[in-house]
DNA sequence: AACGTAACTTACGCACCCGTAGCTTACGCG
DNA sequence: CGCGTAAGCTACGGGTGCGTAAGTTACGTT
């Protein structure tokens, strides 16, 4: 994006763009813990005062890149189940996050990795559980309103979260079977369980 | 475990052992990287020379513990899903997972938080993707044996183990529906499917 | 009781990294 | 052309944390 700039004068807006950008890519890399800021300018062909000035500092800079990740994804799976039948919706959300796994690496590493003690009050241990919780509340809806159990509802919704984001990491190693396909066999196992998978479940529609 | 202690000399394998549990302790709340050897040793009662004496380090120290927690975790689930039926292999697999993360907060928490770059070479996120990728290696063999599409096992195998780790994580805060309840909930998901989600499953015998 | 060894300590060097103070350079505008 | 301001830099203080060197205390053994 910022990638042919032989290292000008930005105006103020650009830089603060530019270095979220950087320091998504750092954050994602190292973690919070072990990124520094010097590495966040060095890439940045920049000096470190500079990312005080527009940030605060290593937490303001990463603040603001979190939050405006974790908006983003939560957004986006909001929107892939805002209709349609109910096995579609989760056809669609689990697409949904692995097309995000797939085209924005970065921010999924950044979002399963450790946040700062100071992010998460008691022991949240990574940014994906509080993406669990805000999707949670959406499909929480769904499964009251369909007659389920109360008291299970944030169980499944957990534990259908908890299957994307994990077969999510594996995928970003593996990288094996298209998304569509993941994305599939995902949804088949969700709602028809282990006792009736098909031997080759359909593609999911794009 | 050593809490009676009035800060005595110990022999080498005991002061072993207790660092180890110290060190789980520690490395368990802060994570790696934002754990320091001085606390260690302090909670030890003990001065930090002594830590390096013993496992030559931070590194070193926690090569241990993980390794001594992975295969007490991978035994455990595996000794779990060695005899039944699939669907009660399931189930108690499930429960063997939970009651872990029960009894063992720390060595759970351990596992769920970011290791050090030098552990996993590529880009691995945390020590229960290992945890996944042994478990998984047994559930793999059910699959194909039981005429699934070869291609399609590592991915169950991903989103059961993500799906109980997940679960596991949230019930970590919640510790609201007792664990048995809890695995009742998540195995007559993998099991049936939210398609064929009954309104309240029966109990899992422990 | 003296001695050797295993357990432990204090003190330090070194490196890294956060955040800031004070100074310099480019760019637009009259 | 020169002046003001926005953009940027070098250099440093303060603090923390890893790992080690050299010295000290308890304990069993003869």
């Amino acid at each position: 994006m910022f990638a042919a700039m032989t290292s000008q004068r930005l105006p103020a807006s650009a830089r603060r763009a530019q270095l979220i950008e950087v320091g998504r890519a750092v954050f994602a890399k190292h973690g919070y813990e072990a990124t520094s800021v010097e590495e966040i300018a060095e890439r940045a062909k920049v000096s470190k005062p500079i990312v005080y000035e527009h940030f605060g500092g290593k937490e303001g800079l990463y603040a603001v890149i979190v939050d405006r990740e974790m908006d983003y994804v939560v957004r986006r799976i909001a929107e892939s189940i805002a209709t349609g039948t109910p096995r579609e919706r989760v056809e669609k959300a689990a697409l949904a996050f692995l097309t995000y796994v797939k085209d924005h690496p970065d921010g999924f590493a950044l979002l399963a990795h450790d946040a700062p003690q100071a992010s998460g009050r008691g022991g949240m241990a990574s940014l994906l559980n509080e993406v669990a919780e805000r999707v949670g509340d959406v499909f929480a809806a769904s499964f009251k309103s369909a007659g389920y159990d109360a008291r299970a509802a944030p169980i499944y919704a957990h534990a259908l979260i908890g299957m994307v984001t994990f077969v999510g990491q594996w995928w970003t190693e593996a990288r094996k079977p298209p998304v569509e396909e993941v994305a599939s066999h995902i949804a088949a196992l969700a709602w028809m369980g282990l006792r009736h998978l098909p031997k080759r479940p359909a593609r999911v529609k794009g």
